[in-house]
RNA sequence: GCGGUUGUGGUGAAGUGGUUAACACAGCGGAUUGUGGCUCCGUCAUUCGCGCGUUCGAAUCGCGUCAGCCGCCCCA
């Protein structure tokens, strides 16, 4: 093979594509609800929109597709993720003087990251994620969760755990960073190496670390409902309320700590318990941030929140769940072509069904009979147009129908009005 | 970035140093010049991810490389 796909990115070939455009629908269909609009941004920002001052995470530092090309200084990014283009936009686009907030954002497609490729993640992925920009509520958090919650149910999924947390404001972040270095100081030489890094860098971090997980210093660990400030509990309070009231199922997680820097408040992560979605099961995350409206120039004080979900890993916890969006539909009628010298006569009446709007389609390869009624039943057609030496010259069409396996000839002009009895007088369409 | 594992036609898969690379499915042609899904016959990989090496001889052995899969890290 002298040309191969780069590794970790994948061809959406035909057979999956009706899957991934029943996604789609879905997912607008539910932001049209919601009254989320869609916005789209380059696949590519300047490095500095992604690679922010202060932002320790490995997605930034280590796997970001940053190139420069050989004429030019500017240094550009491939999008790693979707929120930090959203927001640029929102404040270079003065979104923010909407006299209706929040303005309420959705978006697809791809992403890249440079990761070894496993179960659930590739380095060119597709996210659809949305925002919820210049409103800073827990009925606005509130509301981004039930429509994550109620996509990932209208499409079917059962084996959902829907993990909730806050990581406060900056004052209470800050006390609990504190006291969790306080608290690890005597234990830091029993942690693994990477927790020895997260020690200085992040010590929230060290929470979800999956070595030291059990260790006997993991059990008295600190914890951050304990240091939150009034404000930031009274907050996640109603937060959880409402999830209450809308009997949205939860869980309270204060392990969770999203990887992106720039969560505060609330954040949450949606992830499918079934046994085959590997180790990446987590197919939905998101989370408030206070400081990167300010931070691209936007007002001071003025919040958002959002989520992304990863498609590809929403396909995946689909099926282990068994779940099929859509087939490809099958043909309304496929044209047998007999004698090359009616080729023509059936490629007129192809091209007049197609105008009428029947999915049709021919045979091109001149194949024998058998073989031709063998493409019938691969293409899953309703109806088998014969036509050959003698359809031509007395303008007929011998129609077969598939399923009842009844056939006869009938006259070229009464094709339309034969088919459309069928299709819409009968309802099989 | 680290570890494990795999790589033979459109698909599944045998072959572990010796002339023509099993077999099955799918495809195509025919038995059955214009009525399929059954049956039978025929046909379908100058080539075994790619490169280099060992050898008289390599799909088979060695080295390298690329890729898939699974896990770690991290993340959607």
């Amino acid at each position: 093979m002298a040309y191969q796909i780069p590794r970790g990115t994948q061809d959406l070939l035909p057979e999956k594509s009706y899957q991934w455009q029943a996604l789609e629908r879905t997912l607008r269909e539910f932001c049209y609800l919601y009254n989320y609009d869609e916005i789209r941004t380059p696949v590519f920002e300047h490095t500095n929109v992604f690679k922010r001052e202060n932002d320790s995470s490995d997605m930034v530092n280590k796997e970001m597709y940053t190139f420069q090309l050989e004429n030019s200084k500017t240094s550009l990014t491939i999008r790693p993720e979707g929120t930090a283009g959203v927001v640029r936009s929102f404040v270079e686009n003065k979104m923010y003087a909407n006299p209706d907030l929040p303005v309420k954002l959705y978006y697809m497609g791809p992403m890249a990251r440079h990761e070894r490729p496993q179960k659930g993640r590739l380095r060119i992925f597709n996210q659809f994620g949305i925002e919820c920009l210049g409103n800073k509520s827990p009925f606005t958090d509130v509301e981004t969760i039930v429509l994550a919650f109620s996509i990932l149910k209208a499409l079917g999924l059962n084996d959902l755990k829907v993990c909730l947390n806050t990581l406060g404001d900056d004052a209470s972040r800050a006390a609990y960073r504190q006291a969790l270095q306080t608290y690890f100081e005597p234990y830091v030489d029993t942690l693994c190496s990477d927790c020895k890094r997260r020690y200085a860098q992040n010590p929230l971090r060290i929470l979800d670390c999956k070595v030291d997980h059990d260790k006997e210093c993991m059990k008295n660990v600190p914890k951050m409902k304990d240091y939150l400030n009034d404000e930031s509990r009274e907050y996640f309070e109603t937060v959880c309320h409402l999830l209450d009231e809308l009997e949205i199922p939860y869980a309270v997680d204060d392990q969770l700590v999203r990887g992106l820097d720039y969560y505060t408040h609330t954040v949450f992560e949606i992830v499918s318990m079934n046994q085959e979605m590997g180790a990446q099961s987590t197919v939905l995350a998101g989370g408030r941030y206070d400081h990167l409206i300010p931070y691209f120039g936007g007002p001071e004080q003025m919040s958002g929140i959002g989520w992304a979900l990863g498609m590809e890993r929403l396909l995946i916890a689909l099926e282990a769940e068994g779940i099929t969006l859509e087939e490809k539909p099958g043909l309304d009628a496929y044209l047998m072509c007999l004698d090359e010298s009616a080729r023509m006569y059936a490629f007129k009446i192809l091209t007049q069904l197609r105008a009428y709007g029947y999915r049709c389609d021919m045979d091109m390869l001149q194949r024998s009979f058998k073989a031709q009624f063998k493409a019938v039943d691969r293409s899953h057609a309703k109806f088998a147009l014969i036509i050959g030496e003698d359809e031509r010259k007395n303008h007929l069409i011998t129609i077969k129908n598939i399923e009842k396996k009844t056939q006869e000839s009938i006259s070229q002009d009464q094709l339309i009005e034969y088919l459309d009895h069928y299709f819409v007088d009968e309802d099989h369409h």
